[in-house]
DNA sequence: AAAAAAC
């Protein structure tokens, strides 16, 4: 069903050749001031990309590297124009050394999704499973807050970026990204409560990669220090993995933009990376060890640092990153709030986050997208009563019954979730004693180990994966069809973000839970969960709620049930001499607003935004 | 109590 941004892209191949696109669009020039602007006169209110507050256009004179003296300056100047129908030389920091040898060499992203994923359609790899989101409320707030979108067509991202986002079979905007892209595009500080499997990781990386293009060429240089790397952009993330992820997604939507992504993460070989920081970065995507121990050996500066993401915020915090965030974001060479376009992504919206969000944003837009599990009706909780001594035989029963039941392994992925690591390495072992294809994934197993897994079980080589929370949040694994709480968590939300690998892409899910006596203080957040989602509450499960405390275990922060969190700037006792601040009317974009669908209008209010 | 994360 094509979108009118569809319509209007041009045809291309889906997996444009190198050559094939820089053909296509190299003619057609276009200069500086012209670049990132619709080609259609209606989209003209679109808003205009922020230009770095830093910088000043004093440096134009030296646009492109001449100061290297390289002959291939004319050739990267022609190509920028037209490798992506814009500024496409990324930015002082891509050190690719002339565009044949940049260019030619950047691996097509794209390709490793068909070596991966070989046992699955491309129909749908995006994870994101769009008609679960139309009812998922959103609520905005903050000062004059830029009005969301419904198609990409709408937003401004330029040719490159919006060939790479059809190459990723990405038609619609998801409620996440409608509205932090323009916001974000705005040059705006964003708060945003969302989980993951919402779209996040495209929704801050978009205006990134747009802006960088944009602003490539602009600005003061970086020093001239060598081996030393500048990244104009810093994505912080909690796990190796998520870090991971997020510079694979990153790389495709970067994909012959010049943008230069690289990660950084602990467990894997620093050399490596030592040397892809060497050739240039403009994105770094790292967890916060590894990238505190690049900025002790001053092979990383922050100081040219226009746009930081802090991914999953509350875990970083939960896994006692805060120091090192802090030192990271404060105590290092990177600019201010305020100079710098700061975005802060994160589950709930406890105390912690928000003293967080006083420290490291300015004048910032609270976002909040309604709970995955708020909206899950594509995911079917089931919670049965299992003794301790009978979790591995139910577990065997129930993958029996999967078999029997003709769903085939490959398509069938089976993620199971334990408590601990000495666990997960008995589970799977049990599960490979008797005849089941399972791998497993926890802390202690070297990194390599917990890629190869991962790995095997996205290709169904391995469709059981038995995994402790380093799976939990954030990872987007398709075709999980079922994911069983062999053990439950403590903590309600994050049962939320385990059955949340299921359901996924628009394939229903199911999600089953061993409970017992162990698991009382799960019993009512639990039940009340369900309830919410229409699921089947078991009477067993109801009474184990009465029974336990009453507010014990209940979501703390005061968050509003439906939201993982509220702007707390809005509460009473922040409001003295705010009314001009929040109370222009445009705070709140109708907490259902999302329910009209995409292709609709949205809120009548949000026009008023930006008048 | 356990999980995660730098060498």
């Amino acid at each position: 069903m094509p979108t009118s941004w569809s319509d209007s892209m041009e045809k291309a191949p889906a997996n444009g050749g190198i050559g094939a696109t820089s053909r296509a669009s190299r003619s057609t020039y276009v200069p500086p001031h012209l670049r990132n602007r619709p080609s259609s006169a209606e989209t003209s209110a679109a808003p205009v990309p922020h230009a770095g507050p830093a910088l000043g256009n004093d440096m134009q004179g030296h646009v492109g590297p001449a100061v290297g003296g390289s002959h291939s300056v004319g050739h990267r100047r022609d190509r920028s124009g037209g490798g992506g129908g814009r500024g496409g030389g990324g930015g002082w920091n891509n050190r690719s050394g002339g565009w044949d040898r940049g260019r030619e060499r950047e691996a097509n992203p794209f390709q490793d999704d068909v070596d991966t994923e070989p046992a699955f359609g491309v129909q749908e790899n995006t994870g994101i499973n769009f008609d679960a989101y139309e009812d998922i409320p959103v609520e905005t707030s903050g000062k004059n807050v830029p009005p969301p979108v419904n198609t990409f067509a709408e937003i401004d991202l330029g040719e490159a970026l919006n060939l790479n986002i059809r190459r990723c079979k990405y038609v619609k905007p998801t409620p996440v990204q409608r509205h932090a892209i323009p916001i974000s595009l705005a040059g705006r500080d964003l708060m945003a409560c969302a989980q993951t499997g919402s779209g996040k990781t495209a929704a801050f990386c978009f205006p990134i990669i747009s802006g960088i293009m944009t602003n490539s060429q602009s600005g003061p240089r970086p020093p001239r220090m060598p081996r030393m790397a500048f990244p104009v952009a810093l994505i912080l993330s909690p796990t190796r993995e998520l870090s991971i992820q997020i510079h694979e997604e990153a790389r495709k939507f970067a994909y012959q933009t010049g943008v230069r992504v690289v990660v950084a993460y602990g467990g894997a070989p620093i050399n490596l990376q030592l040397r892809e920081l060497e050739r240039g970065v403009d994105i770094l995507v790292a967890t916060p060890g590894r990238l505190v121990d690049l900025l002790e050996r001053a092979r990383v500066s922050l100081q040219m640092i226009k746009y930081l993401a802090l991914d999953e915020a509350d875990r970083m915090l939960d896994m006692g990153f805060e120091p090192q965030i802090r030192r990271i974001v404060q105590q290092m060479d990177m600019p201010p709030p305020g100079v710098r376009q700061t975005l802060l992504f994160s589950a709930t919206f406890p105390k912690e986050i928000q003293r967080l969000a006083a420290d490291f944003l300015s004048n910032y837009v609270f976002l909040a997208v309604g709970r995955v599990g708020s909206s899950t009706d594509l995911i079917v909780q089931r919670v049965e009563y299992v003794l301790e001594t009978d979790k591995r035989s139910h577990l065997m029963d129930l993958l029996h019954a999967q078999r029997a039941n003709g769903v085939q392994a490959k398509q069938a992925l089976t993620l199971v979730f334990v408590e601990t690591k000495k666990g997960a390495d008995s589970l799977e072992n049990w599960l490979c004693i008797n005849g089941f294809p399972a791998t497993s994934i926890h802390g202690d197993r070297t990194q390599q180990e917990r890629e190869y897994a991962l790995r095997s079980f996205k290709s169904g080589k391995t469709p059981i994966l038995v995994a402790t929370d380093v799976a939990a949040r954030g990872l987007d694994i398709p075709h999980v069809a079922h994911v069983v709480n062999f053990d439950l968590p403590n903590d309600i939300d994050d049962y939320v973000h385990r059955i949340g690998r299921t359901g996924r892409a628009g394939k229903s899910g199911l999600a089953t839970a061993f409970f017992n006596e162990n698991n009382s203080s799960l019993a009512r957040p639990l039940a009340d969960l369900m309830q919410e989602a229409n699921q089947e509450v078991p009477a067993w499960l109801s009474r184990f709620a009465a029974r336990s405390s009453y507010g014990r275990n209940r979501r703390g922060g005061g968050s509003g049930g439906r939201f993982g969190g509220r702007d707390f700037r809005r509460d009473s006792s922040n409001r003295g001499g705010g009314m001009d601040y929040y109370g222009s009317g445009n705070n709140v974009n109708g907490g259902y607003g999302a329910s009209g669908g995409y292709g609709g209008g949205y809120g009548p209010t949000v026009t008023s935004a930006w008048d």
